[in-house]
DNA sequence: CACGTATGTCATGAG
DNA sequence: CTCTCATGACATACG
């Protein structure tokens, strides 16, 4: 009998939540404010949130006093808890919470169709509570993080549902209740009870219920449809628009159809997976856009975010680049200061180069340089035989640097113009020896210079200016520019290779390493490498113009070489933000992709719960007006009576309304039930 | 040879 | 005004 009246009450607890569970308020005061009234819900806390035994609040029911031998204290118990969760439930807006808390129940439920009970068991309640919420998602952790404070709600609820369970239980044991307090329930309570509910378990009663006993929740309605005739007088088929039958088609939906509730994702599934497909190849396209795979391969990282690496396509600058986010310092010099060295050790790691043969290089490039200036004299010291090799190149480079066009060469004809107009008068694709046949000039110049540049080289450098620095000067088309002291070291990585090995190559080498600038500066008898020239503070450059008595193409070329380097630096971060832009733009496109596939897994997951939660209320409506009885004894009937809640938060059970019959409001057949059955 | 990429360079604007 | 930086555009080298 007990367990009857409890599946009773949980039926109806579990139909308020599913009402909540939609929106609508639910209150069930009025329907047992006859037992215990006032249901003062809303006072203090939650029991759904508080870890108090089911036996200290045996004692503290608002002042009643109940008897712990009371067969109806785990239905008086579980009501008042369950009624708080449903209050708890609250607005539809946490829905989440709702629907978890439906599952919760939909765990009890399941032990009592056939499960093996462990509800005396807090732990394997819990633990099942934890399979349950999640699902078949279980190992899912997004979806165990998001749940989290579902489940914490849903374990509170189980909590709680559990204790009734277990007052249930040990409220049908033999002997003394355990309980520290008495409760006492009148016994009118116990008969109406008696009266109004029976279920499955009501095999056990002795009498009355035995009909209703030998049919489960569907047969039921079966049988009360085809023999039950209530006092009500009523037509005997429902109006096409009822609300029971209304719930029912909105229970009844398939779970796609509750993808509907949301509004916010009206989309289906599978548009939404067109969708997904399609971000991906957006991703790809962006990703092919932007790097493509001979260059950067995207390497999952450990966060699962993919990363732009460079694959060091032609030096390690760009892995540098985009690897060292974190040196994103715009164009500072001491942001670049790695990048020689960088560039150095990498270049010596992969064993390519050797400093012994770079040093011959580098020497060769010195000899022939100053051999192009016909400063032989000057370093007759050097090797004749490398200096003899080094004259071929002459030619060469000639030919080279009359190739290239758009080259700003100041020509010292034009005076030390200022770096504008210098670069519009060369941008035409006049060769650098039709232009330079001032200071500047270099295949004509290299004949006529040799006096004149080592004139400049007396009296505007010292020797040993000329030498440290023409031994550093390697670097300019490199990008390491920031640190003097990494001059010591190759700088030229990318295209060493393929020549270190090669002693023929050398001269090819060195005429492709050397830049033009640098070629120019050396023709000008500039001792000072690029980098130096580029990376020195502006006080000093300017001191180094004004102070040495440089002619007007030295101070020229050296604010050329001074303004492309910094432009070239400026070009490389510019083009490295932009990468890490890109690189930056994908990994979120990656976490929102991320996002968007987690938020439909949830949706999915949240949309089947739904669905099931719907089965759940239809069966259960059926099921809870298959177990009341009209004025005549004989049980509601869902073609003539349904569930509903109103505004106010009170569940009725009302009768269907039909034209032409008067109805009476569920609200007052219930009251009318409790008035009747409880005077 | 065409194409894509990397890099350097120039022009220009802003600070 | 000069210097520096950022950036688009263009040119060139290279695979």
């Amino acid at each position: 009998m007990q367990n009857v009246k409890k599946y009773f009450t949980e039926g109806l607890i579990q139909f308020t939540i599913l009402l909540s569970l939609i929106g609508v308020r639910v209150d069930v005061d009025s329907y047992w404010n006859g037992y215990y009234s006032p249901l003062e819900i809303n006072e203090g806390p939650s029991s759904a949130f508080i870890q108090t035994p089911f036996h200290s609040l045996r004692d503290n029911w608002d002042g009643y006093s109940v008897h712990p031998k009371c067969p109806e204290l785990d239905y008086f118990f579980a009501s008042r808890r369950l009624l708080d969760e449903v209050r708890a439930l609250g607005s539809p807006s946490r829905f989440p919470t709702q629907l978890s808390a439906w599952l919760v129940h939909q765990v009890p439920d399941r032990s009592e169709f056939g499960e093996p009970p462990n509800s005396t068991s807090s732990s394997n309640v819990n633990a099942g509570l934890s399979s349950e919420s999640t699902g078949e998602e279980t190992n899912d952790s997004d979806l165990l993080a998001e749940d989290e404070s579902c489940s914490t709600v849903s374990a509170r609820l189980r909590g709680r549902q559990e204790e009734c369970q277990t007052a249930t239980q040990l409220s049908t044991e033999p002997g003394p209740f355990p309980s520290t307090g008495a409760c006492e329930i009148p016994k009118q309570e116990v008969e109406l009870l008696n009266g109004q509910i029976d279920g499955d378990e009501a095999r056990e009663e002795p009498v009355s219920l035995t009909q209703l006993a030998l049919s489960s929740a569907l047969e039921q309605e079966g049988l009360f449809t085809s023999g039950a005739s209530l006092t009500c007088p009523e037509d005997p088929r429902p109006p096409a628009i009822d609300i029971h039958q209304h719930w029912s088609h909105f229970l009844s939906l398939p779970v796609s159809e509750f993808d509907d509730l949301d509004p916010l994702v009206p989309q289906q599934l599978s548009d939404l997976n067109a969708d997904i497909s399609s971000a991906i190849s957006q991703d790809v396209s962006l990703r092919d856009a932007m790097v493509t795979g001979s260059t950067y391969d995207m390497i999952p990282p450990r966060g699962g975010v993919r990363t732009l690496v460079a694959r060091q396509p032609r030096g390690p600058l760009f892995q540098l680049e985009s690897t060292n986010s974190s040196d994103s310092s715009p164009g500072t010099t001491t942001g670049l200061a790695a990048l020689p060295f960088t560039t150095v050790v990498n270049g010596m790691s992969n064993g390519m180069l050797s400093h012994g043969a770079l040093g011959g290089c580098l020497d060769e490039a010195v000899f022939d340089q100053i051999n192009l200036l016909g400063l032989e004299g000057c370093l007759d010291n050097m090797d004749a035989q490398l200096l003899g090799n080094l004259q071929g190149i002459d030619p060469r480079v000639l030919e080279d640097l009359d190739s290239d066009s758009g080259l700003s060469l100041e020509s010292s004809s034009r005076g030390p113009t200022s770096p504008g107009a210098s670069e519009v008068s060369s941008a035409s694709s006049s060769s650098f020896c039709e232009d330079e046949g001032g200071a500047t000039g270099y295949s004509s110049e290299a004949d006529s210079l040799p006096s004149k540049g080592i004139a400049d080289y007396d009296t505007t450098w010292s020797p040993v200016d000329l030498s440290e620095s023409v031994w550093h000067d390697h670097s300019y088309s490199t990008p390491a520019f920031s640190h003097p002291s990494a001059t010591t070291f190759p700088h030229k990585t990318i295209k060493q290779e393929p020549f270190s090995d090669e002693d023929d190559d050398r001269e090819d080498y060195e005429d492709r390493e050397l830049s033009r600038d640098e070629l120019r500066a050396r023709a000008l008898h500039v001792p000072l490498s690029a980098t130096e020239i580029v990376s020195m503070p502006v006080e000093e450059f300017l001191e180094l113009l004004e102070g040495r008595g440089l002619s007007a193409a030295q101070v020229t070329l050296l604010r050329d070489i001074r303004r492309r380097g910094k432009n070239k630096l400026a070009a490389q971060n510019c083009r490295k933000r932009k990468l890490d832009a890109i690189t930056g733009l994908q990994e979120e496109v990656e976490r929102l992709q991320a996002q968007r596939n987690r938020l439909l897994r949830e949706r999915q997951h949240t949309a089947k719960a739904l669905g099931a939660a719907g089965q759940r209320m239809e069966h259960l409506s059926r099921d809870v007006l298959s177990r009341l009885r009209d004025d005549s004894g004989r049980p509601l009937t869902p073609e003539r009576y349904t569930v509903q809640c109103g505004a106010n938060g009170r569940v009725v059970v009302q009768q269907i309304r039909r034209p032409g019959v008067a109805s009476t409001t569920a609200g007052g057949k219930t009251d009318k039930r409790k008035k009747e059955k409880k005077p």
